[in-house]
DNA sequence: TCGATTCACTTACGCGTGCCAGTTGAACGA
DNA sequence: TCGTTCAACTGGCACGCGTAAGTGAATCGA
């Protein structure tokens, strides 16, 4: 059938014998209209026999707005985690009726601004810490922005939405029992410090409050010989550290590699707890215990947040909260 | 400065002191129009003074199609290749002005057609096999369709854009010297049949022509006691598999768990090779050497291919040639 | 019986573009 | 002097939609 011309809402207005505005009227389900079920019947029914889907070009023109919520990508590398929010993140869209498309804005080719200037996004959700400026047009545009990460605006400092202090809490609860003296394994990436820096804070927080040591912190480089550096400072340090809070799976494993290139092993000489519960994780000697959020939950949350401030309610400011797992293996 | 309102066409023109019509040529560059130097100039200039960003709405409403070209992302897990090649393809797009954006299409909250019919790409890039009456139908509404993996349209089976084959057949050759007996490490995910099968053609082709037996093929879950399963099947095989290529990383993480738990190490008691070089890969026990691509050049191919097909070029049919490298570390 | 109200719609406008089909004014040839 | 040509523009339509304002018929209260 209809080869190349797209069905509008004038084919659906011609198929069930009433005027566009009427089409426009039950399709959209404009509250104060007076329409009898049996129109929108015929409505409904000439709208499904034609396949039609309206236009979001058309649709975005007129309004001023599109139902895109654009996802800023963060530079750093995107893992296991971060890949499968993405697809949880559209599919929580999705049941709102929104499209979520995401956008690295790692090394620019255009200016950020472009973008959004030209698909203006009913809101933004920065995955990333970015910049305040942006921001601030992007609100003078009329878009929504929200962020995952700790960021604020104009000044004001606001807490995160996903936060992240309590998965080093739980990490460093997690060790303290048998262990008096804890380390910190940092990530080598400078663009991770948004998320390394409050997790190290909650690692600091618990020891404060078991009236252990502060967390002897190490930056640990993803190879086997600069980890090994790592791990031998730590267990020359006085007191010497006895369990490791790792930033992420991956910086586990490389204190894992370390340890063995020292001929040393975990949990004997060096407890580690990772976070993330990548798929090496289980399959590292030892299995790595680490502890995993609910990225779904934080989806859900996530989009919940965008689709009520895109509603006009206004949002308490606390920070969403996601379940934490601890996956109990043999590293710590 | 200006409150809301966005900047339109009409208010360049305004500015430069000429018409809607003399700003849309110069800005769009239209051939067939005489505008003399110094037009130009002012027009740009206005452009630029007032920020000027085009409504890639009333575009797509005037002209039929965005700017955008939508991405397909399978339903396996995001891993750090993959997320790669997003931010890679995101990066090669920007370059030609396109905006590229990818969607999740695992679990459709909504049915694809929704997605597109709403968006109107200008072409749709899928990371993933789909549906050919799909395909199909995006080609009646004008859409490019590219696909980076297997896909038939019609009946009439096309070769994949990014072949894996090579990949299967460098891991081989590279086993074949001191090994007489392959074994394939299969995963243990269905959808990833699309890329695993070519991936195995490629070790089995490279046997053949080595004068070699059939590789022996299991599936290798991703925990240790399974994974020792299929490390057992391969040792009692007659003649004995003493090579494994693995399908990926963390398959070939798998293998090497397997054969921990039975008290045997690679590569001595069976090698093993893996694709990707995750992070992970170079942190095992033994180090694991694994075949890299050049996912930035699969990226530029893959936009390259579409900005010509869009720009109506005819293109050849023949895959994208990528660069393999081989990472030799100690497992193999 | 008749104005008023309600119902069930329809007419018409404008969102910002791209681009076709003019229009203007100057230069030029006869 | 007057067409003719051409460079350099401009006027205005259509894309598909949401929605404010209007319209004719039916119903109703007095």
């Amino acid at each position: 059938m209809s080869e190349g011309r797209r069905v509008t809402s004038a084919d659906v207005a011609r198929e069930a014998g009433v005027s566009r505005a009427t089409v426009s009227y039950v399709l959209n389900g404009v509250p104060h209209q007076k329409i009898p079920e049996a129109t929108r019947q015929r409505v409904w029914d000439a709208a499904a026999r034609l396949g039609y889907a309206p236009s979001a070009a058309a649709r975005a023109l007129r309004t001023g707005r599109s139902e895109i919520v654009l996802g800023l990508l963060p530079d750093w590398p995107i893992e296991h985690v971060l890949g499968r929010l993405i697809q949880q993140l559209t599919n929580a869209f999705a049941e709102n009726g929104l499209t979520f498309v995401v956008h690295s804005s790692a090394h620019p080719g255009r200016p950020l601004r472009d973008i959004w200037k030209a698909m203006t996004p009913a809101a933004v959700l920065a995955l990333q810490e970015f910049d305040d400026l942006e921001a601030e047009a992007m609100r003078a545009a009329g878009i929504e922005v929200v962020m995952a990460m700790h960021g604020s605006v104009r000044g004001e400092p606001r807490p995160p939405l996903v936060s992240e202090h309590p998965i080093g809490a739980l990490q460093a609860r997690h060790l303290a029992a048998p262990h008096r003296r804890l380390g910190y394994a940092y990530p080598d990436l400078p663009g991770l410090d948004v998320l390394a820096q409050p997790r190290l804070d909650g690692v600091r927080k618990v020891c404060a409050e078991l009236d252990m040591p502060e967390p002897d912190v190490r930056t640990v480089p993803l190879d086997a010989v600069g980890a090994a550096e790592a791990v031998k400072g730590w267990l020359a340090a006085d007191p010497p550290v006895t369990g490791i809070c790792a930033f992420n799976d991956n910086v586990a494993l490389a204190v894992l590699a370390g340890l063995s290139h020292l001929g040393l092993r975990a949990p004997r000489d060096l407890a580690v707890i990772g976070v993330d519960d990548i798929t090496g994780a289980s399959l590292a000697q030892p299995p790595l215990t680490t502890v995993v959020r609910d990225t779904d939950a934080i989806a859900r949350g996530l989009a919940r947040r965008v689709v009520d401030t895109l509603g006009g309610k206004e949002i308490p400011a606390e920070p969403l909260r996601d379940g934490l797992l601890l996956r109990v293996r043999e590293s710590a």
